[in-house]
DNA sequence: AACAAATGCAACCGCCGTCAT
DNA sequence: GATGACGGCGGTTGCATTTGT
């Protein structure tokens, strides 16, 4: 004899959420706290399993989240977080506060991938794509082969774009924007020698990763739902938690970024147990803010 | 202006390890 | 120990929006 069911999948609704169904969620996070998530649709009045509550809640509602699109700087621990774990979204998103696994795959699917790809680097490996072209070959030919593609590559993009290129530190790094070439023959018997798996994981603070303005920044500059959806929450106007400006584009380009937050500790997260702020929003029913629900 | 194609993202699906019964 | 739900995860899908023709 096992568990009971988490739930009857007999009219169970599915598809997108409601505001008011966010609500219902949201009161019952604040009143329970995150506990049993197969009762919460019971107990919360809601047509759904507990499953996607717990997606909704950890992917969406979640006060501590950032909305909007990823900076330069995660983006970049992102990708290098990658060239080191592969798909493994939930350990990269640990890494990021405040970003969901979700988030963070879809981005990577729809945005690193394409951009990796146009700078000739493979997004699965890592490895420029003449490289992984032909896998097959023994070490010491591709060693030969790959020097002249990358510093055409490192040419290519000078101007325009961050580059990539294996080094002996990691799989991933930067190559100077000032061209300099690749300083030894070790970074591809490095990167040949270490399976994903074994690459030490690097200090997001070590990374020297340089971007410029214009590729990466361009790309994450634009206007979406996700960032009209993030004024949901966002224009709550919670007392206590500092909205991040993630989502705007206009500060992409000006340094106040996460990166910039991050690496001034001014990132404020909200405990997930402390909604005492939130509480009060959500109580207060003639609270201007709450047009939404 | 109308339509088609491409894009982006929220949500779902199914698998797996853990743990309650 | 066996069973089966829970919780977490990564892959995939569906659909709204944007872009191109």
């Amino acid at each position: 004899m096992g568990r009971q069911p988490c739930c009857d999948k007999v009219g169970l609704k599915k598809g997108p959420w409601t505001a008011e169904e966010d609500r219902k969620l949201i009161n019952f996070i604040l009143t329970n706290g995150q506990c049993c998530w197969r009762a919460v649709p019971k107990l919360a009045g809601l047509l759904r399993c507990g499953k996607s509550c717990r997606l909704r809640w950890t992917n969406y509602l979640r006060p501590d989240l950032k909305r909007g699109l990823l900076s330069d700087y995660e983006e970049k621990m992102v990708i290098d977080l990658h060239s080191q774990l592969g798909n493994r979204w939930s350990k990269i998103a640990s890494h990021l506060p405040g970003r969901t696994d979700n988030e963070i795959k879809n981005h990577w699917n729809t945005h690193i991938k394409k951009k990796l790809r146009k700078m000739g680097i493979d997004p699965l490996t890592h490895k420029p794509l003449s490289i992984v072209e032909q896998e097959d070959e023994e070490p010491v030919k591709k060693l030969q082969k790959i020097q002249m593609p990358i510093q055409e590559l490192v040419e290519k993009n000078l101007e325009e774009t961050t580059s990539y290129c294996l080094t002996k530190d990691s799989n991933i790094k930067n190559v100077s924007r000032l061209g300099e070439s690749l300083e030894d023959d070790q970074f591809m018997a490095i990167n040949l020698e270490y399976g994903v798996e074994d690459v030490p994981l690097i200090d997001p603070e070590s990374l020297e990763l340089i971007c410029s303005n214009s590729t990466m920044s361009s790309s994450t500059s634009t206007s979406s739902n996700s960032s009209n959806d993030s004024s949901f929450l966002k224009d709550l106007h919670f007392p206590d938690f500092e909205w991040s400006d993630y989502g705007n584009s206009s500060n992409d380009n000006n340094n106040n970024g996460v990166g910039n937050i991050i690496e001034n500790n001014m990132m404020s997260l909200w405990d997930i147990d402390d909604f005492s702020s939130l509480d009060l929003l959500l109580n207060d029913e003639s609270s201007s803010t709450l047009g939404l629900f």
